[in-house]
DNA sequence: GTCTATATCTTGATAGAC
DNA sequence: GTCTATCAAGATATAGAC
């Protein structure tokens, strides 16, 4: 089927990018790991551009999908929070890839502005989404000391995102854990 | 002078590295803009291995200092946290270059072992550093709420480093502040 | 120290057969 | 949809003259 090699494809990619940026991977890369040649790779991303816009339209749907799977799943705001942080902690796998959005974001210039703008919107959403969760949290007493839950969700996505990387930098999920200890303490 | 010649190599590399990534500059350019062939890089530094290699032995001793200046020039803990916070924010560049560390740590796969090994080491030292300043923010009482210097330095080289990718994201500082005024009201 | 010239490899992309 | 064949451009690196 069609739609296989396109779904493996992007699958590759996504795996790749995450791993080694978006420089990092080539489609020679890609053909020998779903088994076709290259060439053919441009029959479904005619441009390396279209695969990383392809990319991160599939990468922000299945995120939004989690986290509101992870609101309607826990009641309390801290439940929440702890469920997105395990969510993101999940993402490393051991420190060998980062956030899709945090690789991408430091090959900017190879990047095309529409990815760049899908890169934010991205960003947007999850802002969002950490806010309702604090806003809760904040509510129902389930996390401590939140004094402003919009800076304080800028906050949290900047520190997980940060910790995504320097668990990549020891290539060790413990990192991410330590950094993310004060945090989860709160809850 | 011939030095002149290699602190203008590594001057200019910094920069793109910081603003490209490592896979996202070139011989090339370094040569146009320094203006010598590219081939002459090579008597300076024979691989992108060593040039990288010395720009990161460069970057941790100017930030060494850095933190070191900062730790005389100022009293209070509270004091000294948010000259360290400064000392990031200028760094960013209104969003177009990231922390040496944070821009080679995506790009890790055409990192070499020594290299990554410096990664290592910087981060230690930061982590060090900030351990320092909040061990005395804790102790003159000028930083609230701090439980455990230990993890709590640990989260906040994280925050500096998310805060400095989101903000390049964006390509404006003003998202490395949201990020950071959670923190700073501490002081 | 810097140059020209060159080697070798890899990249993303296209044309056209099947 | 996938293939072979090919392209032009870019990369890092080396040899040897000056």
């Amino acid at each position: 089927m069609t739609s296989d090699t396109k779904t493996a494809l992007l699958d590759v990619a996504e795996h790749a990018a995450r791993a080694r940026g978006f420089d990092g991977f080539s489609y020679a890369d890609l053909a020998e790991a779903v088994g076709i040649r290259k060439a053919s790779i441009h029959y479904h991303f005619p441009t390396k551009a279209a695969l990383s816009a392809a990319l991160m339209d599939r990468y922000s749907l299945t995120l939004e999908a989690e986290c509101n799977r992870i609101r309607v799943e826990h009641k309390t705001g801290a439940e929440q929070l702890l469920a997105l942080i395990d969510l993101y902690r999940d993402a490393l796998n051991d420190g060998k890839t980062l956030c899709l959005c945090v690789s991408l974001i430091s090959s900017r210039e190879s990047l095309s502005d529409d990815v760049i703008q899908k890169i934010r919107k991205f960003r947007a959403m999850m802002v969002a989404q950490i806010e309702e969760i604090l806003k809760l949290g904040q509510e129902d007493k389930s996390i401590t000391g939140i004094t402003d839950p919009i800076s304080e969700s800028r906050a949290i996505l900047a520190l997980l995102e940060g910790a995504h990387l320097t668990a990549r930098a020891e290539e060790n999920v413990n990192t991410f854990d330590e950094a993310l200890g004060v945090l989860k303490s709160r809850c």
